[in-house]
DNA sequence: AATACTATTATTAGCCC
DNA sequence: GGGGCTAATAATAGTAT
């Protein structure tokens, strides 16, 4: 079974099985990198992401609440 | 000249030159990571990061004017 | 929906200018 | 501070279970 990967073409992706999966692992990715910046670079660092159902995902590094 | 890569420890990076480019350049790619979840999942997302010297940098792909 | 695998792409650390 | 380079690490698309 080959598993050819394309290059990945940033535009919607329509079918929502696909698109679920995309979110759930890249959401998962970008909180990542937003940790590691703010560890790494002693800064404070907010993230938001509304869900197309409405959940709501945050982080925040700040000291102070702004959420 | 060989460049050998370590693997990243996630830890504050002390020099502060070191820091700085790193910072940029981490910046840089969650902004990126960003815009690309958005996009690909038609999702909202909002990014705000607070440089250690004040400066604020930040992206929303909100309809809605949050900042 | 969640998790695991893995080939492949994407990011980036360390360097030079 | 910024930009380019390149090898190495890291993220992830597609697949399977």
């Amino acid at each position: 079974m080959r598993m050819v990967r394309q290059k990945t073409q940033i535009r919607k992706i329509e079918n929502l099985a696909a698109r679920q999966v995309t979110f759930s692992k890249r959401r998962r990715g970008l909180f990542k990198k937003a940790q590691e910046l703010s560890t790494l670079c002693d800064v404070d660092v907010a993230l938001i992401v509304f869900s197309a159902t409405g959940k709501l995902f945050h982080s925040s590094s700040s000291s102070q609440q702004i959420w």
